[in-house]
DNA sequence: GTCTATATACAGATAGAC
DNA sequence: GTCTATCTGTATATAGAC
């Protein structure tokens, strides 16, 4: 019962939502071959629809990537704020944040990977705009690595580079995960939080802050809240 | 005095290596716009030659691209293989190709990220050649913190996992590496092996093994002997 | 070695019938 | 809402003069 559009539909036997079918149908070729190896032919080939039927469901190609990439992005940096907000412990700061983001580039495996490796098709106002958010989500990475720092449980001598570092590795999920892989999710979650620990040195009482001694929400937990 | 081909020169006045110029341009190009958002017309405008004209000092644009590729993994992976049959505490193994993947993706910035980014242009037989390459080099990766985990060194449940994030953090510093950033870049070589050596947990007798710990060529060496 | 001119295919996008 | 037909520009690549 999850009628959000109160568009009407025709009947029972109709197709359903053919937008959402232009839209994975481009999101898997943007993923497969590159915004600029994709033809609009592609896509429409692939959604079942000649070309000229496609521009009754989207702008245009351009208008396409930007969406995808949007959507990637701004949920990650509203989820990221959300924990260094709830969360105190700068251990669980951190942990928190890369878990999510481990968790969102598996689970959209193929959103994230076109967000992460197109930005450079974007131009203009489009560009100016997710750049911007990418940065602000960036920042709330490098937060997480100054608190811990100016608590003296991490350490590191250059938050900034540090913070990128940790995001690129664990961005780097979207380019190989497979559900059929050995590790649970939650596992594979749980191993990169415990590396990002390893990377700033997390300690505490001299001893290191490993990720089974913290106590954390779901890694979707901030995720699922918007 | 370093003559390897014996092809003569004109005279002292001879404009210098034009092949060398369309390949830096094709570089800069593919590095900013991507393979396929670059056209040969921009890369023979960067060049400052006809279209037609770039074809008596290339193949085709696929060949540009392989060659590029083909030229910034092999020299990696045959300094990796060089470290591994060479040193012989594990630590130090991982901290050296650490470093001169660092160092190479940072000297060769344009060359790397295009080599990181594009490997979705490729097909046929260039594609499958330069995925073995990139297989052969993470297993280089991939036994060095093996052999750590031997040793009892590291601390790692997957060894295959944990190699590959380490491989795509550092492979992150073609992505934003600029010679006028703040630090220089053999500390900043070493701040990727120190993360590394966190990563895995690197202990000898109950004590974590920083990079400071470590005595290793620069990070270069296995690099320029080929 | 460099050019002009061009072949041939394909790009993104739209007009307008149904 | 979907189509056929097509516009217009650009793609990679080559032929052949100089």
């Amino acid at each position: 019962m999850t009628a959000k559009r109160g568009r009407p539909r025709q009947a029972a036997g109709e197709s359903e939502n053919t937008g959402e079918r232009v839209r994975r149908a481009a999101l898997e070729l943007f993923a497969r071959q590159g915004f600029h190896g994709t033809g609009i032919r592609d896509i429409a080939e692939a959604a079942g629809l000649k070309t000229a039927t496609l521009y009754h469901y989207m702008g245009n190609k351009d208008d396409l990537l930007v969406e995808i990439m949007v959507g990637a992005i701004a949920p990650l940096n509203a989820a990221a704020e959300r924990v260094l907000a709830d969360q105190d412990d700068p251990a669980a700061q951190l942990a928190q944040i890369v878990e999510q983001h481990v968790w969102a580039h598996a689970r959209d495996r193929l959103q994230t990977l076109v967000s992460d490796t197109e930005v450079r098709a974007l131009t203009g106002k489009a560009r100016t705009e997710v750049l911007a958010l990418r940065d602000a989500y960036e920042s709330a990475w490098r937060q997480a690595v100054e608190n811990g720092v100016g608590r003296g449980v991490f350490e590191s001598g250059a938050p900034a580079l540090t913070a990128r570092a940790l995001l690129q590795m664990a961005t780097g999920v979207s380019h190989w995960f497979s559900p059929r892989g050995p590790l649970k999710l939650e596992a594979l979650c749980a191993e990169y939080a415990d590396w990002s620990l390893g990377m700033v040195r997390a300690t505490r009482e001299g001893r290191p802050i490993r990720r089974a001694d913290l106590v954390l929400p779901r890694p979707d937990h901030y995720l699922s809240v918007g």
